[in-house]
DNA sequence: ACGTTCACATACCGCTGGTATGTCGGCGTA
DNA sequence: TACGCCGACATACCAGCGGTATGTGAACGT
Protein backbone atom coordinates (compact mmCIF):
# COMPACT_ATOMS: atom_id res chain seq x y z
CA UNK A 1 0.00 0.00 0.00
CA UNK A 2 1.12 3.31 -1.01
CA UNK A 3 2.01 6.01 1.60
CA UNK A 4 -0.64 8.63 0.23
CA UNK A 5 -3.47 5.74 0.70
CA UNK A 6 -2.01 4.75 3.92
CA UNK A 7 -2.34 7.95 5.24
CA UNK A 8 -5.77 8.55 4.21
CA UNK A 9 -7.05 5.47 5.50
CA UNK A 10 -5.86 6.61 8.63
CA UNK A 11 -7.27 10.16 8.25
CA UNK A 12 -10.53 8.92 7.47
CA UNK A 13 -10.59 5.99 10.40
CA UNK A 14 -9.60 8.83 12.71
CA UNK A 15 -12.43 11.41 11.50
CA UNK A 16 -15.23 8.46 11.43
CA UNK A 17 -14.36 7.04 15.11
CA UNK A 18 -14.26 10.43 16.16
CA UNK A 19 -17.59 11.59 15.40
CA UNK A 20 -19.19 7.96 16.27
CA UNK A 21 -17.58 8.64 19.88
CA UNK A 22 -18.16 12.32 20.16
CA UNK A 23 -21.73 11.97 19.15
CA UNK A 24 -22.35 8.95 21.11
CA UNK A 25 -21.00 10.38 24.63
CA UNK A 26 -19.88 14.49 23.80
CA UNK A 27 -16.84 15.73 23.30
CA UNK A 28 -15.69 15.28 26.99
CA UNK A 29 -17.17 12.40 27.58
CA UNK A 30 -14.36 10.68 25.53
CA UNK A 31 -10.46 10.45 25.65
CA UNK A 32 -7.94 10.06 23.61
CA UNK A 33 -7.10 7.15 25.04
CA UNK A 34 -10.48 5.09 23.58
CA UNK A 35 -10.91 7.10 20.81
CA UNK A 36 -6.82 5.62 19.21
CA UNK A 37 -8.15 2.36 20.85
CA UNK A 38 -11.01 2.17 18.82
CA UNK A 39 -9.16 3.34 15.99
CA UNK A 40 -6.73 0.84 15.69
CA UNK A 41 -4.09 3.11 15.73
CA UNK A 42 -1.90 5.20 18.55
CA UNK A 43 -1.66 8.74 19.95
CA UNK A 44 0.84 8.96 17.50
CA UNK A 45 -1.09 9.05 14.52
CA UNK A 46 -3.56 10.81 16.06
CA UNK A 47 -0.70 14.00 16.91
CA UNK A 48 0.98 13.50 13.42
CA UNK A 49 -2.48 14.07 11.52
CA UNK A 50 -4.39 16.85 13.58
CA UNK A 51 -2.81 18.96 16.33
CA UNK A 52 -4.76 17.95 19.03
CA UNK A 53 -8.88 16.42 20.26
CA UNK A 54 -9.77 20.07 19.39
CA UNK A 55 -8.24 19.99 16.12
CA UNK A 56 -9.86 16.70 15.24
CA UNK A 57 -13.30 17.61 16.40
CA UNK A 58 -12.76 20.71 14.22
CA UNK A 59 -12.08 18.45 11.52
CA UNK A 60 -15.02 16.24 12.19
CA UNK A 61 -17.80 19.26 12.93
CA UNK A 62 -16.72 20.92 9.37
CA UNK A 63 -17.29 17.73 7.94
CA UNK A 64 -20.56 17.43 9.61
CA UNK A 65 -21.68 21.19 8.66
CA UNK A 66 -20.85 20.32 4.84
CA UNK A 67 -23.11 17.37 4.88
CA UNK A 68 -26.04 19.15 6.52
CA UNK A 69 -25.43 21.89 4.25
CA UNK A 70 -25.32 19.88 1.26
CA UNK A 71 -28.73 17.79 2.24
CA UNK A 72 -30.35 21.56 2.76
CA UNK A 73 -29.39 22.45 -0.99
CA UNK A 74 -30.27 19.71 -2.45
CA UNK A 75 -33.31 19.77 -0.91
CA UNK A 76 -33.72 23.74 -1.94
CA UNK A 77 -32.22 22.98 -5.49
CA UNK A 78 -35.46 20.70 -5.93
CA UNK A 79 -38.14 23.44 -5.54
CA UNK A 80 -38.54 26.33 -8.65
CA UNK A 81 -39.47 29.39 -7.20
CA UNK A 82 -37.24 31.23 -4.14
CA UNK A 83 -39.83 31.11 -1.72
CA UNK A 84 -40.55 27.01 -1.81
CA UNK A 85 -36.67 27.01 -1.83
CA UNK A 86 -36.50 28.70 1.15
CA UNK A 87 -39.02 26.41 2.77
CA UNK A 88 -37.80 23.51 1.56
CA UNK A 89 -34.27 24.44 2.62
CA UNK A 90 -35.66 25.06 6.28
CA UNK A 91 -37.34 22.06 6.66
CA UNK A 92 -34.69 20.02 5.43
CA UNK A 93 -31.98 21.81 8.11
CA UNK A 94 -34.75 20.93 10.76
CA UNK A 95 -34.86 17.48 9.73
CA UNK A 96 -30.92 17.00 9.34
CA UNK A 97 -30.96 18.50 12.48
CA UNK A 98 -32.99 15.89 14.04
CA UNK A 99 -30.04 13.51 13.81
CA UNK A 100 -28.61 12.97 17.26
CA UNK A 101 -25.33 12.76 15.69
CA UNK A 102 -25.63 16.01 13.98
CA UNK A 103 -26.84 17.62 17.25
CA UNK A 104 -23.79 16.75 20.16
CA UNK A 105 -21.43 17.71 17.37
CA UNK A 106 -22.58 20.53 15.30
CA UNK A 107 -25.01 22.48 18.43
CA UNK A 108 -24.25 21.23 21.84
CA UNK A 109 -20.57 20.63 21.75
CA UNK A 110 -19.61 22.80 18.75
CA UNK A 111 -19.81 26.60 20.34
CA UNK A 112 -18.44 25.33 23.80
CA UNK A 113 -15.41 23.41 22.30
CA UNK A 114 -14.65 25.98 19.41
CA UNK A 115 -15.39 29.11 21.08
CA UNK A 116 -18.61 30.91 19.69
CA UNK A 117 -16.44 32.52 17.48
CA UNK A 118 -14.81 29.71 15.55
CA UNK A 119 -18.10 28.12 15.16
CA UNK A 120 -20.30 30.86 13.86
CA UNK A 121 -17.06 31.11 11.23
CA UNK A 122 -18.21 27.73 10.45
CA UNK A 123 -21.38 28.07 10.42
CA UNK A 124 -21.65 30.68 8.65
CA UNK A 125 -19.08 29.60 5.82
CA UNK A 126 -22.00 26.61 5.01
CA UNK A 127 -25.16 26.29 6.66
CA UNK A 128 -26.24 30.16 7.57
CA UNK A 129 -24.71 31.37 3.61
CA UNK A 130 -27.54 28.88 1.84
CA UNK A 131 -30.05 31.17 4.41
CA UNK A 132 -28.69 34.28 3.42
CA UNK A 133 -28.26 33.90 -0.06
CA UNK A 134 -31.90 32.82 -0.38
CA UNK A 135 -33.47 35.70 1.89
CA UNK A 136 -31.01 37.90 -0.60
CA UNK A 137 -33.34 36.86 -3.29
CA UNK A 138 -36.39 37.26 -1.69
CA UNK A 139 -36.10 40.56 -0.21
CA UNK A 140 -35.02 41.63 -3.87
CA UNK A 141 -37.74 40.55 -5.51
CA UNK A 142 -40.25 42.06 -3.49
CA UNK A 143 -41.16 38.51 -2.05
CA UNK A 144 -39.92 39.84 2.01
CA UNK A 145 -40.40 43.50 2.88
CA UNK A 146 -37.21 45.48 2.76
CA UNK A 147 -34.56 44.87 5.47
CA UNK A 148 -30.80 44.08 6.18
CA UNK A 149 -31.29 40.42 5.58
CA UNK A 150 -28.16 39.55 8.29
CA UNK A 151 -29.72 40.00 11.64
CA UNK A 152 -33.24 37.86 9.79
CA UNK A 153 -30.88 35.27 8.60
CA UNK A 154 -29.32 34.76 12.28
CA UNK A 155 -32.71 35.01 13.88
CA UNK A 156 -33.57 32.42 11.75
CA UNK A 157 -30.87 30.21 12.42
CA UNK A 158 -31.33 30.34 15.96
CA UNK A 159 -35.04 28.91 16.05
CA UNK A 160 -33.76 26.18 13.57
CA UNK A 161 -31.21 25.10 15.49
CA UNK A 162 -33.23 25.50 18.59
CA UNK A 163 -36.21 23.42 16.67
CA UNK A 164 -33.53 20.71 15.55
CA UNK A 165 -32.21 19.99 19.12
CA UNK A 166 -36.14 20.28 20.12
CA UNK A 167 -37.04 17.31 18.04
CA UNK A 168 -34.57 14.86 18.68
CA UNK A 169 -35.61 14.35 22.14
CA UNK A 170 -39.41 14.42 21.07
CA UNK A 171 -42.64 12.60 19.94
CA UNK A 172 -42.67 12.25 16.09
CA UNK A 173 -46.04 14.52 17.02
CA UNK A 174 -43.84 17.39 18.24
CA UNK A 175 -42.29 16.99 14.89
CA UNK A 176 -44.94 17.74 12.86
CA UNK A 177 -46.43 20.67 15.42
CA UNK A 178 -42.75 22.09 15.62
CA UNK A 179 -42.33 22.24 11.23
CA UNK A 180 -45.85 23.49 11.18
CA UNK A 181 -44.29 26.08 13.55
CA UNK A 182 -41.73 27.22 11.38
CA UNK A 183 -43.67 27.19 8.40
CA UNK A 184 -46.28 29.69 9.76
CA UNK A 185 -43.21 31.40 11.28
CA UNK A 186 -41.95 32.00 7.10
CA UNK A 187 -45.53 32.36 6.12
CA UNK A 188 -45.67 35.45 8.41
CA UNK A 189 -42.86 37.19 7.52
CA UNK A 190 -44.24 37.25 3.83
CA UNK A 191 -47.59 38.01 4.40
CA UNK A 192 -46.48 40.56 6.82
CA UNK A 193 -47.87 44.13 5.85
CA UNK A 194 -47.11 47.15 7.53
CA UNK A 195 -46.99 45.88 11.25
CA UNK A 196 -49.85 47.82 13.33
CA UNK A 197 -48.32 50.83 15.31
CA UNK A 198 -46.12 49.00 18.69
CA UNK B 1 -19.00 34.13 63.48
CA UNK B 2 -22.26 31.30 63.74
CA UNK B 3 -21.43 28.00 61.93
CA UNK B 4 -24.39 28.73 59.84
CA UNK B 5 -23.38 32.27 58.92
CA UNK B 6 -19.79 30.48 58.01
CA UNK B 7 -21.52 28.02 55.48
CA UNK B 8 -23.49 30.49 53.32
CA UNK B 9 -20.23 33.02 53.31
CA UNK B 10 -18.19 30.43 51.72
CA UNK B 11 -21.27 29.35 49.43
CA UNK B 12 -21.60 32.57 48.34
CA UNK B 13 -17.46 32.84 47.51
CA UNK B 14 -17.57 29.91 45.82
CA UNK B 15 -20.14 30.70 43.40
CA UNK B 16 -19.54 34.31 42.55
CA UNK B 17 -15.90 33.32 42.55
CA UNK B 18 -17.53 30.49 40.06
CA UNK B 19 -19.45 32.86 38.03
CA UNK B 20 -16.83 35.28 37.25
CA UNK B 21 -13.80 32.98 36.38
CA UNK B 22 -16.33 30.53 34.13
CA UNK B 23 -17.72 33.70 32.46
CA UNK B 24 -14.51 34.80 31.76
CA UNK B 25 -12.74 31.64 30.67
CA UNK B 26 -15.36 29.03 30.04
CA UNK B 27 -16.28 25.91 32.22
CA UNK B 28 -12.60 23.98 30.68
CA UNK B 29 -10.98 26.30 30.85
CA UNK B 30 -10.98 26.94 34.82
CA UNK B 31 -9.41 24.16 37.16
CA UNK B 32 -10.46 23.66 40.51
CA UNK B 33 -7.21 24.69 41.68
CA UNK B 34 -7.81 28.22 40.37
CA UNK B 35 -11.53 27.97 41.38
CA UNK B 36 -10.58 27.85 45.45
CA UNK B 37 -7.35 29.75 45.56
CA UNK B 38 -9.34 32.51 44.23
CA UNK B 39 -11.89 31.74 46.60
CA UNK B 40 -9.31 31.28 49.31
CA UNK B 41 -11.07 28.28 50.15
CA UNK B 42 -9.81 24.98 49.44
CA UNK B 43 -11.32 21.69 47.47
CA UNK B 44 -12.69 20.57 50.52
CA UNK B 45 -15.04 23.40 50.86
CA UNK B 46 -15.74 22.91 47.71
CA UNK B 47 -16.82 19.25 47.47
CA UNK B 48 -18.67 19.97 51.03
CA UNK B 49 -20.65 22.24 49.54
CA UNK B 50 -20.99 20.57 45.96
CA UNK B 51 -21.00 17.49 44.65
CA UNK B 52 -18.39 18.56 42.12
CA UNK B 53 -17.01 20.92 39.61
CA UNK B 54 -20.51 20.43 37.02
CA UNK B 55 -22.75 21.11 40.53
CA UNK B 56 -21.08 23.96 41.09
CA UNK B 57 -21.71 25.39 37.56
CA UNK B 58 -25.48 24.07 37.88
CA UNK B 59 -25.50 26.42 40.54
CA UNK B 60 -24.28 29.36 39.04
CA UNK B 61 -26.15 28.09 35.80
CA UNK B 62 -29.30 27.77 37.76
CA UNK B 63 -28.63 31.69 39.57
CA UNK B 64 -27.68 33.36 36.24
CA UNK B 65 -30.66 31.95 35.08
CA UNK B 66 -33.22 33.59 37.93
CA UNK B 67 -31.77 37.24 37.55
CA UNK B 68 -32.28 37.06 33.61
CA UNK B 69 -35.81 35.91 34.22
CA UNK B 70 -36.57 38.16 36.35
CA UNK B 71 -35.22 40.90 34.56
CA UNK B 72 -37.41 40.27 32.00
CA UNK B 73 -40.18 39.73 34.29
CA UNK B 74 -39.84 43.21 35.58
CA UNK B 75 -39.50 44.48 31.83
CA UNK B 76 -42.98 42.80 31.15
CA UNK B 77 -44.52 44.35 34.17
CA UNK B 78 -43.61 47.52 33.24
CA UNK B 79 -46.16 47.35 30.55
CA UNK B 80 -49.98 47.22 30.42
CA UNK B 81 -51.09 44.86 27.58
CA UNK B 82 -50.08 41.70 26.77
CA UNK B 83 -48.60 42.45 23.63
CA UNK B 84 -46.07 45.04 24.53
CA UNK B 85 -45.56 42.71 27.59
CA UNK B 86 -44.26 39.95 25.13
CA UNK B 87 -42.36 42.75 23.14
CA UNK B 88 -40.66 43.86 26.18
CA UNK B 89 -39.92 41.17 27.60
CA UNK B 90 -38.36 40.14 24.65
CA UNK B 91 -35.98 42.96 24.09
CA UNK B 92 -35.10 42.44 27.60
CA UNK B 93 -33.70 39.46 26.64
CA UNK B 94 -32.16 40.31 24.29
CA UNK B 95 -30.14 43.22 26.02
CA UNK B 96 -29.66 40.52 29.27
CA UNK B 97 -27.77 38.28 26.98
CA UNK B 98 -25.72 40.72 25.31
CA UNK B 99 -23.71 40.66 28.78
CA UNK B 100 -20.66 38.47 28.15
CA UNK B 101 -20.96 36.70 31.25
CA UNK B 102 -24.80 35.29 31.05
CA UNK B 103 -23.48 34.62 27.62
CA UNK B 104 -20.54 32.08 28.13
CA UNK B 105 -22.40 30.28 30.91
CA UNK B 106 -26.02 30.50 30.03
CA UNK B 107 -25.65 29.73 26.45
CA UNK B 108 -22.40 28.30 25.57
CA UNK B 109 -21.43 26.04 28.32
CA UNK B 110 -24.65 25.58 29.54
CA UNK B 111 -25.69 22.57 27.21
CA UNK B 112 -22.49 21.31 26.77
CA UNK B 113 -21.60 20.52 30.67
CA UNK B 114 -25.48 19.75 31.55
CA UNK B 115 -26.10 18.09 28.52
CA UNK B 116 -28.97 19.70 26.29
CA UNK B 117 -31.92 18.46 28.18
CA UNK B 118 -30.98 19.70 31.71
CA UNK B 119 -30.21 22.79 30.17
CA UNK B 120 -33.75 22.68 28.40
CA UNK B 121 -35.01 21.75 31.68
CA UNK B 122 -33.78 25.25 33.61
CA UNK B 123 -34.79 26.90 31.14
CA UNK B 124 -37.89 25.84 30.59
CA UNK B 125 -38.61 26.39 34.45
CA UNK B 126 -37.25 30.37 34.17
CA UNK B 127 -36.88 32.31 30.84
CA UNK B 128 -39.29 30.20 28.54
CA UNK B 129 -42.07 30.00 30.85
CA UNK B 130 -42.62 33.43 30.74
CA UNK B 131 -42.79 33.54 27.05
CA UNK B 132 -45.00 30.59 27.06
CA UNK B 133 -47.46 32.08 29.70
CA UNK B 134 -47.17 35.26 27.47
CA UNK B 135 -47.87 33.58 24.11
CA UNK B 136 -50.96 31.59 25.53
CA UNK B 137 -52.76 34.67 26.80
CA UNK B 138 -52.27 36.28 23.47
CA UNK B 139 -53.27 33.16 21.64
CA UNK B 140 -56.57 32.58 23.57
CA UNK B 141 -57.40 36.49 23.24
CA UNK B 142 -57.30 36.55 19.63
CA UNK B 143 -54.22 38.53 19.09
CA UNK B 144 -51.96 35.38 17.90
CA UNK B 145 -53.54 33.13 15.32
CA UNK B 146 -54.88 29.90 17.49
CA UNK B 147 -51.74 27.40 17.35
CA UNK B 148 -49.40 25.17 19.57
CA UNK B 149 -47.93 27.58 21.77
CA UNK B 150 -44.97 25.07 22.92
CA UNK B 151 -42.83 24.73 19.70
CA UNK B 152 -43.51 28.71 19.15
CA UNK B 153 -42.05 29.38 22.20
CA UNK B 154 -38.97 27.09 21.28
CA UNK B 155 -38.81 28.95 18.15
CA UNK B 156 -38.94 32.24 19.44
CA UNK B 157 -36.40 31.46 22.15
CA UNK B 158 -33.85 29.91 20.23
CA UNK B 159 -34.23 33.05 17.90
CA UNK B 160 -33.34 35.39 20.71
CA UNK B 161 -30.50 33.06 22.26
CA UNK B 162 -28.81 33.22 19.32
CA UNK B 163 -29.69 37.39 18.48
CA UNK B 164 -28.29 37.94 22.00
CA UNK B 165 -25.04 35.93 20.96
CA UNK B 166 -24.62 37.79 17.89
CA UNK B 167 -24.79 41.10 19.69
CA UNK B 168 -21.92 40.14 22.25
CA UNK B 169 -19.18 40.77 19.77
CA UNK B 170 -20.46 43.12 16.96
CA UNK B 171 -21.08 46.96 16.43
CA UNK B 172 -24.14 48.92 18.16
CA UNK B 173 -25.09 49.18 15.44
CA UNK B 174 -26.03 45.46 14.75
CA UNK B 175 -27.72 45.69 18.26
CA UNK B 176 -30.44 47.96 16.79
CA UNK B 177 -30.64 46.24 13.69
CA UNK B 178 -31.28 42.62 15.54
CA UNK B 179 -33.46 44.60 17.88
CA UNK B 180 -35.75 45.65 14.87
CA UNK B 181 -35.67 42.55 13.08
CA UNK B 182 -36.80 40.66 16.48
CA UNK B 183 -39.52 43.23 16.35
CA UNK B 184 -41.04 43.27 13.16
CA UNK B 185 -40.64 39.24 13.28
CA UNK B 186 -43.03 39.68 16.33
CA UNK B 187 -44.81 41.74 14.74
CA UNK B 188 -45.03 39.63 11.64
CA UNK B 189 -46.69 36.63 13.52
CA UNK B 190 -49.25 38.97 15.10
CA UNK B 191 -50.30 40.31 11.77
CA UNK B 192 -49.93 37.63 9.69
CA UNK B 193 -53.64 36.93 8.39
CA UNK B 194 -54.35 33.50 6.56
CA UNK B 195 -51.09 32.15 4.72
CA UNK B 196 -50.52 32.64 1.10
CA UNK B 197 -50.44 29.15 -0.23
CA UNK B 198 -47.20 27.70 0.02
C1' DA C 1 21.34 -0.36 -3.68
C1' DC C 2 20.88 3.02 -0.34
C1' DG C 3 20.22 6.99 2.35
C1' DT C 4 16.30 9.88 3.36
C1' DT C 5 11.93 10.93 4.77
C1' DC C 6 7.54 10.22 6.34
C1' DA C 7 3.92 7.96 8.84
C1' DC C 8 3.44 6.38 12.54
C1' DA C 9 4.58 3.83 17.57
C1' DT C 10 6.35 4.13 22.45
C1' DA C 11 7.51 6.20 26.70
C1' DC C 12 6.93 9.68 29.49
C1' DC C 13 5.15 14.09 31.89
C1' DG C 14 2.51 17.71 34.34
C1' DC C 15 -1.84 18.53 35.67
C1' DT C 16 -6.76 17.70 36.41
C1' DG C 17 -11.01 16.36 38.84
C1' DG C 18 -12.14 13.41 42.47
C1' DT C 19 -11.70 10.91 47.04
C1' DA C 20 -10.29 9.35 51.62
C1' DT C 21 -8.91 10.86 55.75
C1' DG C 22 -7.49 14.22 59.32
C1' DT C 23 -8.62 18.34 62.31
C1' DC C 24 -10.57 21.91 64.89
C1' DG C 25 -13.99 24.97 66.62
C1' DG C 26 -19.01 25.91 67.49
C1' DC C 27 -22.87 24.04 69.91
C1' DG C 28 -26.33 21.22 72.26
C1' DT C 29 -26.44 18.80 76.69
C1' DA C 30 -26.01 17.86 81.65
C1' DT D 1 -19.40 25.42 82.54
C1' DA D 2 -17.34 21.21 81.26
C1' DC D 3 -17.64 18.00 77.66
C1' DG D 4 -18.27 15.29 73.77
C1' DC D 5 -20.02 15.36 69.31
C1' DC D 6 -20.77 16.81 64.83
C1' DG D 7 -20.34 19.67 61.06
C1' DA D 8 -17.38 22.62 58.19
C1' DC D 9 -13.81 22.53 56.40
C1' DA D 10 -8.24 21.34 55.33
C1' DT D 11 -4.62 17.96 53.67
C1' DA D 12 -2.75 14.17 51.19
C1' DC D 13 -3.16 11.35 47.70
C1' DC D 14 -4.62 9.02 43.30
C1' DA D 15 -5.95 7.42 38.54
C1' DG D 16 -6.44 9.19 34.23
C1' DC D 17 -6.24 12.97 31.06
C1' DG D 18 -4.24 15.67 27.01
C1' DG D 19 0.09 16.64 25.23
C1' DT D 20 5.13 15.96 23.93
C1' DA D 21 9.70 14.09 22.93
C1' DT D 22 11.87 10.53 20.95
C1' DG D 23 12.36 6.04 18.59
C1' DT D 24 11.59 3.03 14.25
C1' DG D 25 10.68 0.71 10.13
C1' DA D 26 8.90 0.74 5.64
C1' DA D 27 8.03 3.42 1.33
C1' DC D 28 10.26 6.42 -1.80
C1' DG D 29 13.45 9.31 -4.77
C1' DT D 30 17.87 8.71 -6.93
Amino acid sequence: MTRTEQKERTRRVLLDTARRLFAARGYAGVGLAELVRESGVTKGALYHHFTGKTDLFRAVLEEVQREVARRVAEAAEAEDDPWAQLKAGCAEFVAAGADAEVQRIMLIDGPAVLGWNDWRAIDEATSVRHLTDALTVLVADGTLPAQPVAPLARLLSGAMNEAALWLAQSAPADLADTQAALSRLLDALRASPAPPKS
